[in-house]
RNA sequence: GCGCCCGUAGCUCAGUCGGAUAGAGCAUCGGACUUCUAAUCCGAGGGUCGCAGGUUCGAUUCCUGCCGGGCGCACCA
C-alpha cells in the first residue's frame, strides 16, 4: 500500500477513536519546507467548519488517536492547523531495498492496465521532409506511449500518412515534373506545387531506379503512378529519421488504402445519416457539428463529389482508431486546433465517451543559434530539416530538450545551448550523475570489493540529511510517474530527473562513497545504486540514453 | 468580432488537488581539483506571480472583467 495511503488510514482511525466525523477525503503533499515535515495535510481546517471546532483541537485530537506505525517518527501541528508528518530515518533507508529489488520495474503503475491505447503524433504529411517541429512531437509522443506502457497500457503508436486528396495531387504532379525535368524536358512545376529540391533529388533516383519515363505511362495511370512513388520514398525517409530518434510506429494508417479503400467513410457518413446528423446544403453533405457544440455545421463532401478531410477523419477515428483501442489520443499542431471542436462533436455523435478522445497541442519550436532566430521559410528552402538538427545536437540532447517545455507552450531551441556540453545542458547534467555512479561502481570492482546482496546492507546508518532527502526523493518517483501519465505531461519527468541530479552532485562531491568503514561504504553504494537505477528508468521514460561513461 | 493557449527573477521556464516564508537553470559576481570523472561543487545579489475585482480561514492556482502576446476562425489539409 502507497505510504500516503497508511496515512490515510491512520487519520481516519484517529478521526474514530477520537469521535470525530471521518473525513471524506485526505490530501497529502510536500511541503516545500523540510521543517514542515516530509508530508503534510490540512484535513483538520477542512474538517473545521461541519465539527464546529477549531481546526487546531481537530489537528490534537489526531495526533493524540494517531495509531503508532513504522514509516511515521512524530506528529507535529503547525500554522493554522496542519499535520505534519516526520517520517522515521530507519523506515526510510529501508525503503532502498524496494527500489533496488525492483530495479527497472521500479516506477512502473497500472493506471492503464489492460487498455488499449491509441496514440497518433508527428503525422506530418508526405510532401516533404521532416523539420524541427516534428522532431518535437516525435519526442513527446514517444514518451508519451512509454508513460502510458509503464502504466500498464497496451500502446499503438500510429503515424496517419495522408496518401490522398488535393496534397497528393500536388505532391504526384510535382514529382511528375521534376521526373521530365530530369529528362531534359522543359516542364514546369505545377501551380500550388512543392518546390523543394528533394523532389529533384528523388527524380534522378527514380530514373536510375529504372523507373518509367511521364509518357510511357498512360494518363489516366499517371498521377496515381507518380504520387505513389514520391508518397512512398517520402514515408520512407521519415520512418528512417524517425527511427534514427530512437522512435518506431506500430501502425502506419494510409487514408487511401485504410481508409478510404475501405469504404469507411461511406459506412459512417451513413450511420450519421440514419441519425438525422447530416444534410445536404448547396450541393454539398454537411454534418451537424453544431448539435455537439461546434460553431458551425462542417462539410463532410464537397458539392463536387470529393470527401474533405474532416470527412475522412471521421471514419478514421470512428473505424481504424476506436475500431481498436477505448482510448485514442491524437497530438496535434497549434495550426489545427481550430479543427478539433469538429472532431470532438464527430466523435461525441458516434457514442465514443468524451473522455475516451483526447487532443494534445505541440506549440511551435522557434530556432534560434546563440539567441539570434534561425530563419525558417520552405519557400527559400531556408528551414531546418529534422536530421540536420539530429547531426548538429544529437538524439538525447534534442529529446531531452523538448521534454524540458510543457507540450502546449511554444519552445525557443537554441541550438549553441543545445550543443554545449555543460550544465546550460540539463541533459549532460543527468547523464553525467548516471555516469558518475556507473564510475563508482567500476572502481569497487577494480579495488576487488565485493558487494554483498543488498538484503544483507545495513542501510541504517544513512542518517546525514542529504542522504535522507536523496531516498525520499527515490521514494516519490511512482508517484511523478503516475502524475505524469495522467496528465498526459512527460515533462515532468525530465524535471524530476534534474532535481535529482541535483541533489546527487552535491551529494558525492562532499562525501565519498569508497572508504575504509565498509558498512558505511556498502550503504552508500546501495544508495547511489538505487539513484542510478531511477535515472536510468526515467531516462528510459524520455527515449535518453544513460551512458556508463561519458 | 468570436474561440483556444499563454503573461511568474535580466533570460528560458517549473510550480501537484487552493496551503505555510514563491522555485530551478542560465546570465552576473566571488571561490573550490593531491581524493570514486570539474560535463562537477560552494557562496552572493535578483520578484507588485500582467492589472483590478470576486469566492475563502487561506489564491501564482478557481471565477469575472480589462491590458498585452501567440494561434485559429474554408465546400484547404
Amino acid at each position: 500500500m502507497a505510504l500516503t495511503d497508511r496515512l490515510t488510514d491512520g487519520v481516519r482511525t484517529a478521526l474514530a477513536q477520537a469521535g470525530l466525523s471521518p473525513a471524506d477525503a485526505c490530501v497529502w503533499e510536500v511541503p516545500r519546507q523540510a521543517g514542515h515535515g516530509d508530508y503534510a495535510t490540512s484535513v483538520a481546517m477542512q474538517l473545521a467548519r461541519a465539527a464546529k471546532k477549531p481546526p487546531r483541537q481537530i489537528a490534537e485530537a489526531i495526533v493524540r488517536h494517531f495509531p503508532p506505525m513504522p514509516e511515521v517518527e512524530r506528529l507535529e501541528i503547525a500554522g493554522p492547523g496542519f499535520l505534519n508528518v516526520f517520517l522515521s530515518p530507519a523506515w526510510v533507508a529501508g525503503t532502498l531495498r524496494d527500489v533496488l529489488e525492483a530495479g527497472e520495474a521500479y516506477g512502473r503503475g497500472s493506471a492503464e492496465a489492460g487498455r488499449r491505447i491509441r496514440l497518433e503524433f508527428v503525422s506530418a504529411n508526405p510532401t516533404g521532409p521532416l523539420v524541427i517541429v516534428n522532431a518535437r512531437a516525435a519526442a513527446v509522443g514517444d514518451s508519451l506511449a512509454r508513460l502510458l506502457r509503464a502504466q500498464g497500457g497496451h500502446v499503438t503508436p500510429e503515424y496517419y500518412v495522408n496518401d490522398a486528396g488535393t496534397q497528393f495531387e500536388a505532391l504526384a504532379r510535382s514529382f511528375e515534373a521534376r521526373v521530365r525535368q530530369a529528362l531534359g524536358e522543359d516542364a514546369p512545376l505545377p501551380e500550388n506545387g512543392y518546390p523543394g529540391e528533394y523532389l529533384s533529388e528523388l527524380a534522378l533516383a527514380y530514373r536510375t531506379d529504372g523507373g518509367p519515363a511521364p509518357d510511357e505511362v498512360p494518363a489516366p495511370a499517371r498521377l496515381e503512378h507518380f504520387g505513389r512513388y514520391a508518397v512512398a520514398e517520402m514515408v520512407n525517409a521519415q520512418r528512417r529519421i524517425l527511427a534514427d530518434y530512437g522512435v518506431t510506429f506500430d501502425a502506419w494508417t494510409s487514408e487511401q488504402h485504410d481508409v478510404r479503400d475501405k469504404g469507411l467513410v461511406e459506412a459512417v457518413l451513413d450511420d450519421l445519416g440514419r441519425r438525422g446528423l447530416t444534410y445536404e446544403q448547396d450541393g454539398a453533405l454537411w454534418f451537424r457539428s453544431t448539435q455537439f457544440g461546434d460553431d458551425k455545421d462542417r462539410v463532410v463532401r464537397r458539392s463536387n463529389g470529393e470527401l474533405t478531410y474532416f470527412g475522412v477523419d471521421i471514419a478514421n477515428h470512428h473505424h481504424v482508431k476506436f475500431g481498436s483501442a477505448e482510448r485514442v489520443i491524437d497530438l496535434i499542431g497549434p495550426d489545427h486546433h481550430g479543427y478539433v471542436e469538429r472532431l470532438r462533436a464527430a466523435m461525441q455523435a458516434l457514442g465514443h465517451p468524451t473522455e475516451a478522445f483526447e487532443v494534445l497541442i505541440i506549440q511551435l519550436v522557434t530556432l534560434l543559434r546563440d539567441g539570434q532566430p534561425v530563419r525558417m521559410s520552405k519557400r527559400r528552402g531556408e528551414f531546418v530539416l529534422m536530421d540536420e538538427l539530429l547531426e548538429e545536437v544529437g538524439k538525447d540532447a534534442a529529446r531531452f530538450t523538448f521534454l524540458t517545455r510543457r507540450h502546449d507552450s511554444p519552445l525557443d531551441f537554441d541550438l549553441a545551448v543545445a550543443t554545449r556540453r555543460s550544465a546550460d545542458n540539463p541533459v549532460y547534467y543527468v547523464q553525467y550523475a548516471h555516469a558518475r555512479i556507473a564510475s563508482i561502481r567500476r572502481q569497487l570492482t577494480e579495488q576487488g570489493i565485493g558487494v554483498p546482496p543488498w538484503s544483507a546492507i545495513d542501510l541504517g546508518v544513512l542518517t546525514l540529511p542529504e542522504e535522507q532527502q536523496l531516498i525520499k526523493r527515490l521514494l516519490g518517483y511512482p508517484e511523478m510517474v503516475a502524475g505524469a501519465a495522467r496528465a498526459l505531461e512527460p515533462h515532468r519527468v525530465a524535471f524530476w530527473l534534474s532535481e535529482v541530479a541535483g541533489l546527487f552532485h552535491p551529494y558525492y562531491k562532499a562525501h565519498r562513497v569508497i572508504q575504509d568503514d565498509r558498512a558505511l561504504m556498502l550503504a552508500r553504494f546501495a544508495l547511489c545504486a538505487a539513484i542510478g537505477q531511477v535515472v536510468r528508468n526515467g531516462l528510459d521514460l524520455l527515449g535518453v540514453s544513460a551512458p556508463e561513461t561519458m
